[in-house]
DNA sequence: TTCGATGCAAATAGTTTGCATTCTA
DNA sequence: TAGAATGCAAACTATTTGCATCGAA
């Protein structure tokens, strides 16, 4: 989804394109990675930042995910099926579809369990810090 | 492990047994589910608590876990092999062993990563809440 | 009687809320 | 120009830290 088209959404929800708002879209899709409301302020006011991510989040645009301890992440919705972080060397990577779907599974036929890892992400270690 | 054994071990690392610090223990104890510090201060001051907490986590018998959102919750280590929590019904249930080895298995082989549920909960739709 | 543990107060991080002011549509 | 969005200050939740006092060994 481009800015523009995010920006008509929001418009179609009786909602304004703010400054704010628009650079708040713009950090999003310019990340590679969840950004923390204090990285995407960018100049303007945290608690108005923290408004804004919630109201996005509220008609799905944004969504917000917990790596690990710390400040709540934020970034666009659909970018990512979900997330891994090391708690050996804290780097957090999205994971893979087909990983994602081989584990659902298991969850689902062993315990009936649907994960869902876009919120909280699937927290161990790594393959590189496992072979180490 | 029973309470005077977890005693013994505060003991055998140099550290006092106060009413305090055995309090918390035997909360922890009785309980069958993860406390807040609120909840395991009983009284105490939260502050104290909190650094009992982190003494008994550094010498291996308590660990926290992060169920979702929300204060810290501890337990005793290794009473549980990890947590899931429904993010409809917000329920929080142990993980059985043989549902933990498959779902570990299939994170292993599809993506190398090795899961552990028992620091931050494997968050999804349990089985109830995916039937209704 | 010593040094670890406690309580109290204050600081900190992350996030939310109230309210007067500003700006989009 | 109406009402949504902003900035600023203050409140709030979870947790940590400093320091004088207390208590277990």
């Amino acid at each position: 989804m481009s800015v523009p088209t995010l920006l008509n959404t929001v418009r179609s929800h009786g909602m304004r394109v703010s400054t704010a708002r628009r650079s708040v879209l713009e950090a999003l899709d310019a990340a590679g990675e969840p950004l923390t409301a204090e990285e995407l302020a960018g100049g303007a006011d945290l608690a108005s930042t923290y408004r804004n991510l919630e109201t996005l989040e509220s008609i799905g645009l944004v969504r917000h995910v917990h790596l690990g301890h710390g400040p709540g992440r934020y970034e666009l919705s659909g970018r990512h099926d979900g997330w891994t972080t090391c708690q050996l060397c804290g780097r957090s990577t999205p994971l893979p579809s087909p990983a994602l779907q081989a584990i659902r599974r298991a969850a689902r036929e062993a315990a009936g369990f649907e994960p869902d890892f876009t919120h909280f992400a699937l927290t161990g270690r790594c393959a590189e810090c496992r072979a180490t």
